[in-house]
DNA sequence: TTAAAAAGTTTCCGCGCGTAAAATTTTGGT
DNA sequence: ACCAAAATTTTACGCGCGGAAACTTTTTAA
């Protein structure tokens, strides 16, 4: 084994001996440096370099415990010395399973989905995948589009909060059949290997109790046809509590269309202001960003919103969404647990791809409720 | 030719016949189907389903354009019958170049980014390539790590909206000399094929004016260490259009790290305002988000924000931030060109890729000023 | 009509790695 | 020191595609 392996024992024990002495010796010539820089090319090179069987190699970065401790050590060594990594498409194109995992949201350009991306992404690194994300703008075409693309990433899992109403439906249930999927936020029936989002029921009753108890009852404000199915959840919640208190439900629909929230509570915001008003001094919407919208149009009609003396009426919202806290005044709302909702999505995931049985189709997670200024 | 390949030809015939036939035959048999539903498993298998060599269909799949009108419609025509797609990990693997666009923004919680990236990312697959989203949430290390990942998908170009200031530019420098790569919204001294942004100084120009002549001159309300260089040349701009007017410009500094910029405008005002107060009573922020949580610290002190008699303080931003429309009162602002800016960047990658020259390394693009109720 | 140019076909090899099978070495327990 | 089990090495093949070379067919231009 030796003499035939001479060349390539050698050229190990020289980079030894080479990396060893490097400190100590000055070396005038850039060309003796540039001879034992082994270029790297392949992991058949690596191999080489390190001493180790490519095979062996091959399984170590399939799974780093899959070799024996020495040879693990030997392999990392190696790996700081030359700086190889393999070529992951070669990786894709023979692996049953990529490392690869879907994060699909339905627009990045609303807060709350961009931090609870951030936590799934950190999350799906730490655990060794590489997430990608992508954003379907609101879109049911593009986020038929994203699954077609998809598709061609063999990816280990998909990690997705649908559009909701305007989902295809039929799309993504024929998706998760083929690849194991995690639904969150946007809860569809049937779909997946599980759900896990906030128990919008329960932010209806915690807030309803809060607003009864510490002034009129509230009427609830939302998108007449709400794109998430979150919204309906929410206003049974509202009327499930509202006549547990024995108080009568009043719910004004805006229309509106698309995730432009803001402009949608804004507009029916005034719209209702200028008319007949609302039911009641106490407004409870739908979300966050609805309310953000309606405190603008309050302003602009010159109508103190909170709870003092001099308020004209109060306004509470559910998402605790990251600019809540800076309305004018700050908004009382529901908070989303984001770290528990990505924690559950994550390791359900990741449970499910190592074995693991799947115990609860539907995880619901509560709310807090946030109080500040606005009610 | 036809004997030799008999079988193939046979195959195809009996396909387009039976495609043809299949809605006005009831089949019982299922097998039947089966059988026809030849089941492409690679470009081989489709080439000898449409009855076109695998070379000339891999030209295809590289560009459309590379081959004769008539080749390219039989392909499309067995596109539609065979739905085949080729494997994008073999394609990547041997292709020297990929079609994979990365897309690097800082934030993607600051809806600034999370818009602009939407628009960078449509461009990107209308010219047909693939994007591929990933944001450093503020963070350096994050960035270098996503420029480390960025490497192994061998990407045709970068586009990247650097954290600034802690940006490892060596690391982005020697990426870039590798990668075709397109700066936006933060400049980065010689990196890269160009840069498009806004024109920083401008802003300040513009809304200085807009201010001075209706009101007080403002006074300039920032970050200690802004970790974004846009904030220098803003602050600059400031500084020469009150010199031009003949008004001393006065520059007020808050201390706070990071990205939670309304949280800094917020305390940093509630601070200013409690103990001597800004030197003026136009406040002209920094960007948005310090402006929004600015006009949130006014609100907590009951400071009435506007140009109207009974305002205390007049506060303007800068940038257009999609959420300033809907602050109390709305906020007065210099918009950025998002449209501009992403063309320049996307139009200039691919301009590149496609051998074009880089006629300017730096191009600026003007803002407008968008007047609201805050100033 | 004819020749040159362009496009398509055959045939081959290579990319970098996964993975199987058989042979060999190392390990841990006795 | 010995042996079975576990790990590693050798050897060899395949994945799906890019792309080169030599050849044949089709198109274009004269």
């Amino acid at each position: 084994m030796f003499r035939e392996n001479y060349k390539s024992v050698l050229d190990f024990v020289a980079r030894q001996v080479f990396d060893k002495l490097r400190k100590f010796v000055s070396i005038t010539e850039p060309k003796a440096i540039e001879a034992m820089e082994t270029k790297i090319r392949n992991m058949e090179d690596f191999a080489k370099a390190s001493g180790i069987s490519r095979p062996t190699i091959s399984k170590y970065f399939n799974d780093p415990n899959a070799v024996r401790n020495t040879t693990r050590e030997r392999i990392e060594q190696a790996l700081e010395t030359y700086d190889y990594r393999p070529n992951i498409f070669a990786m894709n194109q023979n692996r049953k399973l990529t490392r690869n995992i879907g994060v699909v949201v339905p627009s990045l350009a609303d807060p709350f989905f961009a931090e609870i991306a951030r936590n799934v992404e950190r999350r799906c690194i730490d655990a060794g995948y590489q997430p990608t994300l992508y954003s379907a703008h609101g879109n049911r075409d593009q986020e038929v589009e994203i699954l077609d693309s998809l598709r061609s990433l063999k990816p280990a899992g998909l990690l997705i909060a649908p559009l909701g109403r305007s989902s295809d439906k039929a799309m993504i249930e024929k998706f998760s059949r083929k690849v194991p999927t995690v639904l969150f936020d946007s809860y569809l029936p049937d779909i997946g290997l599980s759900f896990g989002g906030s128990d919008n029921f329960q932010f209806g009753r915690l807030i309803v109790d809060y607003l009864c108890r510490t002034g009129t009852p509230p009427c609830f404000f939302e998108m007449q046809n709400p794109s998430n199915p979150n919204a309906n959840k929410r206003r049974q919640g509202y009327i499930a509590a509202m006549e547990a208190l024995g108080h009568a439900p009043q719910v004004v629909s805006v229309t509106g269309e698309g995730w432009n929230f803001e402009e949608i509570g804004r507009n029916g915001g005034l719209e209702i202001i200028d008319s007949d008003g609302f039911p009641s001094d106490t407004v409870l919407c739908s979300n966050d960003r609805l309310a953000i919208g309606l405190i603008s149009a309050c302003f602009a009609r010159k109508m103190p919103v909170g709870f003092e003396e001099d308020s004209a009426i109060r306004i509470a919202g559910m998402d605790d969404h990251p600019f809540s806290r800076f309305t004018c005044p700050p908004l009382t709302t529901i908070s989303q647990d984001y770290e528990a909702i990505s924690k559950h999505a994550v390791e359900t995931l990741f449970g499910n791809l190592e074995g693991d049985e799947i115990t609860d189709k539907v995880v619901l997670f509560e709310g807090n409720l946030i109080m500040r200024k606005s009610a």
